[in-house]
DNA sequence: TTGCTTACTTAACGCTGTTAAGTCTGGAGT
DNA sequence: ACTCCAGACTTAACAGCGTTAAGTAAGCAA
């Protein structure tokens, strides 16, 4: 029984491991059950003793990547614990660059079709949703200590993760324009999408409207 | 011959039309050869008698939806004339609207996998560029009124269509928390993201810090 | 030795994009 | 009027897809 059990875990870890790496080489169109049989040695059926579809087996890889994403922006919180507002930049950079680092994980868990996305079990999307409560807290601290304006920190914390998810996407899709410097570009999405949230040190020389 | 032509044109429109109601309504996702063919009462082999492959058929799309959206955006630049400020808050509008209101050509203009885009040729591409011509055009003529403090349009452009498209991407993608207001959440997306360009007027209230 | 459980495979179904080959029709040329 | 050809379209097929049902081989308990 627990050796079932462990050969079980096994082939599972490796089905689950063995798909992100053919993710990795060739995106999510050309994965297929057969092709993941065939890279661990097994039968394509046999991921159907692990995982009741495609569908679940990916679900399963996007619950991981969105474990190891909470994992990195709850680190990088604790690392500015004493600054807000370097906290907010360091996870606003850190969302890019977990898109940027692990395209995989990035492309299962954000871009899929719309039809796809449905089908990814509500009850498992909530436990997502502590992804974007670490900016949420982050910016109800800051409006708290006076240090952000923020009107509503459900509805800014939502523009600003979909300001970053824009960012990436554009990133992914190879259609930016190439004189467009990355780095210029990605400072710029998160200054144009901060700024707007930030109070104003005294002294400051460029005023801000209300839009 | 010119009957010949004629006829062709005519298959190739009806491909076209029911292929973008066949998105509307099932998704790019269970779009098929064979169910075009269902529905126009051809055969499936007929459709690459017009278009060279799917994609081919796909691509076709595109341009039409990149064109339609030039249009678009054009002529709401055309109705803001006079008020840069006012032209660049209703092209980021009409930027989120033509995605809500047209979802089958934004699912395939900009939700493709990675992958997918990569088969959109370059140069086809390029022509779509004009679309984000019409935000640098808008932003470089309110820097030089000095309504606007832009430092390179180019890069803030494709920072703003960045955000834009998360934008749509977010709200498309039914993840959306519940207690987040639509409209309240487009609205934050647009100022947040055209404030930090909008030079304040005099006596404004709340400054900015350079981020 | 029998029989059961577990881990796995093979064969098959209906679907997919795509190609090659075939059919049918209408009109031009003689 | 008969032949021939071009064009528009279809049928059949291939390899691959997700998925299911049925089968097999090994190990272990009685």
């Amino acid at each position: 029984m627990e050796e079932k059990q462990r050969m079980n875990g096994d082939l599972r870890r490796r089905i689950l491991d063995t798909t992100r790496h053919l993710l990795v080489s060739e995106g999510y169109n050309s994965l297929s059950m057969r092709k993941i049989a065939r890279a661990i040695g097994y039968s394509a059926t046999s991921i159907y003793l692990h995982f009741e579809s495609k569908d679940a087996l990916v679900h399963a890889l996007i619950e991981e990547g969105m474990a190891q994403k909470y994992e990195t922006l709850r680190s990088i919180a604790e690392a500015h614990r004493e600054d807000v507002i370097a906290r907010l930049k360091a996870l606003c950079r850190g969302y890019i660059d977990f898109g940027i680092d692990n395209p995989e994980y990035y492309e299962i868990m954000y871009m899929l079709h719309p039809e796809q996305m449905a089908r990814f079990p509500a009850e498992k999307y909530r436990r997502a949703r502590r992804n974007l409560e670490v900016i949420v807290d982050t910016l109800r601290e800051g409006a708290e200590g006076k240090l952000l304006y923020v009107e509503d920190p459900l509805v800014a914390a939502s523009a600003i993760w979909a300001a970053l998810h824009g960012a990436v996407s554009l990133l992914f899709s190879r259609r930016m324009d190439v004189r467009v410097d990355r780095e210029a570009f990605i400072d710029t999405v998160i200054s144009q999408t901060l700024r707007s949230y930030i109070v104003a040190p005294e002294g400051a020389d460029a005023g801000v409207s209300t839009v």
